[in-house]
DNA sequence: TGAATAAACTAACAAGTGTTAGTTTGAAAT
DNA sequence: ATTTCAAACTAACACTTGTTAGTTTATTCA
């Protein structure tokens, strides 16, 4: 299935961990060149600009949430076992995308021609998440507080993910979700 | 009691803001000299330079939730209570400082000499925060989950609070900080 | 009035920026 | 053996970067 990777995808994987490491602006065509072992001129024989290395990582992470989002959407979940997935979601392209997933947070603002796209995509996913929280209310499986809160605690824990993933270096996933699971939704206390 | 505004002040209340915007690599000092109305080689008359700009406002906050940390730790608190004074310490310096904690939380990487001591700051509060936890399960008042797991969820929460207090017009700090205390401790399942 | 001071200015610098043009290399395919 | 082609190279460009030096301006205080 998916393809042998080819230099492009080596040095857009390549620069990703270093724009983890010092964001975007921080990164020079010259760090990434030196990283692959070759002139920063070679770079552009397979990729058109710095510009287009940012937009192929933050907007293929950002489609992959809303392919996944769409999906849970149409699940038969109640909606607590819907935001069980939302999870998994999460930890399952967080922890496939260590590199992306900081990019994705912290270097959006530095998208040009698709800022706009982006910002679309990220407003319809919190929009989708939002009626999830909503209709638990309703159904009065979840507590009657405002869901924007409710929203952006669950939600800015699981896209922090990718800066505590790595430093765990005996993660099993499963468990992770699990912990997740009971803290963000059961609380914390007895 | 605090003096007026000094013209250095200004400067770096409107680097933090523009750090807040674009990230501290992205903004230039002619960027920041336009936005105070002045030529670049005008704010040599103030400041030492562009790495000073970004160790004042990131060292002075981490300091400020370092020495809020360690007065809770001595307070007469339940486990639970000194969480909740820890949601209130966010709260409060993050609205106060919204700008800032941008560059706390995603430009400390650019630090130089300041960066090893931001480290220690940093890994001692949440050194602090895990053992209140650790407290809590030991005396029964939370549940027996990873302590590693329930710091970072709660955390990255509080630490995220300044993307998102702005976007909120209407809103009452009190209230939220209820809302936090509900949504992080108690959870949002019925 | 004259001195002192804060805060702006112009001009320039050395280094670094993303990117282009044209060329060379080395291995695979004919 | 010759052609093809991906992928590297050197050299250079126009522009931007943080910062320094030296100077001017306007206000405050003796």
């Amino acid at each position: 299935m998916s393809k042998t990777e080819t230099r492009k995808d080596e040095i857009i994987r390549v620069a990703a961990r270093l724009f983890k490491e010092k964001g975007y602006s921080a990164v020079t065509m010259r760090d990434l060149a030196a990283e692959m072992g070759i002139k920063a001129a070679s770079l552009y024989n397979h990729i058109n600009s710095k510009q287009d290395i940012l937009d192929e990582i933050i907007i293929n992470l950002a489609e992959a949430f809303t392919a996944g989002m769409k999906e849970i959407q149409t699940s038969d979940q109640s909606c607590i076992g819907k935001l069980k997935e939302i999870i998994e979601l999460h930890v399952k392209l967080s922890s496939q995308n260590i590199y992306g997933m900081a990019s994705l947070n912290n270097d959006w603002m530095h998208l040009t021609e698709k800022r706009a796209y982006y910002k679309k995509l990220r407003t319809d996913y919190e929009d989708d998440f939002r009626h999830i929280l909503e209709e638990g209310i309703t159904s009065g499986e979840i507590i009657n507080e405002k869901p924007e809160v409710m929203m952006f605690s669950i939600l800015t824990t699981l896209r922090s993910l990718y800066i505590w993933i790595p430093k765990k270096e005996d993660l099993d996933l499963k468990e992770l979700t699990t912990s997740l699971h009971q803290i963000l939704i059961t609380g914390i206390n007895k």
